[in-house]
DNA sequence: AATGCGCGTAAAGACGCCGTAAAGAAATGG
DNA sequence: CCATTTCTTTACGGCGTCTTTACGCGCATT
């Protein structure tokens, strides 16, 4: 059985998130502050967990940190509409998505699936379907309509990382990080030159991208098939 | 059986509110004080809460607050005239909806009903229709006639918040701190601007709202179909 | 009759983020 | 060495938001 930890302290919040997860199927675990999430984080392991920004004892980044330290289960992140900055910092702390409140059921449910299936999926990426497009990670060759499409290096890195967290947010400071390094989280310019080319080499209409999604402010998610 | 609590210190209104809701059916129970209020709140569990503003003991807001800590059952407030300022501090202490003394029969019940929809309504919002415009809530999408329409994020969470609150009231601040965060719950002026963006979009005739209705000194309403 | 308030309407400039394009310099690898 | 790729810069345009200014209207107060 799949258990969702839930760290939430406004009850009414909590009291929705426990009946549509319930409905699901899905066993739910509560805490109302971080301290007691980062305790139930560690005797329930849960296998996924959501947890409020905005808690009463301390930060849910310093919570997501925590857990991070002996865990890797997904993270999804509840945020308000002005914590904008929190949010990313979050993310960066190694948060995998983030729900902005107010938000539906079926959003909740979709991006508590996809943060379970991305957990689930073997550590081997192999073959990643974007519509008419197609790449081999292990074999770093891509196809689109059939014909082979050339990816350069840095082209292919960035794929293989946005592919990593297929489905989930990731900050521009983690791609640069890990495409570029460290020194240059801070040229989000390359990220728009280079998410171009692979717009261009695998969407469809690279004017209305559909797999390689920008989360404004925030960063990049890759969308595989059949996703919000 | 529908139970309501009535919390009231004129004993002609009390009276008044028996017989009438009484007459529909609902099983009423009176409160002459907040103190009582807030006990029967407790012990009797209504599915709504009729609350005078001015009650001998305590402040009608306070009891709200108080309700509020434990409960969300809809909570329709009783105002005079003159507290118009009073009236808007219960509906940001978290009451749903508001009767301005003095008040017919069929406003009475018309709000009594709305509070009770929206509080048994599944937390799915799917789809909402607006007359001839509809919006899909989930997929953050919308149309008029058939046309998709184009929302911008604040657009949509604009509409999103006002959609949580479906035929309630929500206030100025409500909105201002939910939207773009507390520290602009004084710019009601971006709310007219906003507002006017959704109306043209969405609304057939934006001259004469029948979906986004303006609360004067207030704040705004949104109705979906078949609502006074 | 005059004033003020709340609201709707319109418009305009500044700003930030993103996408797009291009181009020369530097590095890389066969 | 040559071709490719990357680095880095410059520039433009679009979109959405922020913020202000201004005008007209209806309503209530004075």
């Amino acid at each position: 059985m799949t258990t969702i930890l839930v760290v939430e302290d406004e009850p009414e919040i909590r009291r929705f998130l426990r009946s549509t997860l319930g409905a699901e199927g899905y066993r739910v675990v509560e805490a109302p502050n971080a301290r007691r999430g980062s305790v139930d984080a560690g005797t329930h392991k849960p296998d996924l967990a959501i947890v409020d920004l905005a808690l009463p004892d301390y930060d849910g980044r310093e919570l997501i940190r925590d857990i991070r330290k002996w865990s890797s289960m997904p993270i999804v992140v509840l945020s308000a509409r002005h914590q904008e900055r929190t949010k990313i910092e979050a993310l960066d702390a190694g948060a995998d998505d983030y729900i902005t409140k107010p938000f539906g059921v079926g959003e909740l449910l979709a991006r508590v699936r996809a943060a379970l299936r991305h957990a689930a999926r073997s550590p081997a990426g192999q073959a990643l379907v974007l519509g008419s497009a197609k790449v081999d990670l292990e074999k770093r060759r891509a196809w689109r309509d059939g014909a082979e499409v050339h990816l350069t290096p840095i082209e292919f890195r960035l794929l293989a990382f946005l592919a990593k967290h297929l489905g989930m947010v990731v900050t521009h400071r983690q791609l640069l990080a890990e495409v570029w390094g460290p020194p240059y989280v801070e040229q989000t310019h390359y990220l728009r030159i280079y998410m171009k080319q692979l717009r261009d080499k695998l969407e469809a209409d690279a004017l209305r991208p559909r797999h390689f999604l920008t989360e404004s402010g925030v960063g990049y998610r890759l969308v595989a098939d059949e996703e919000p």
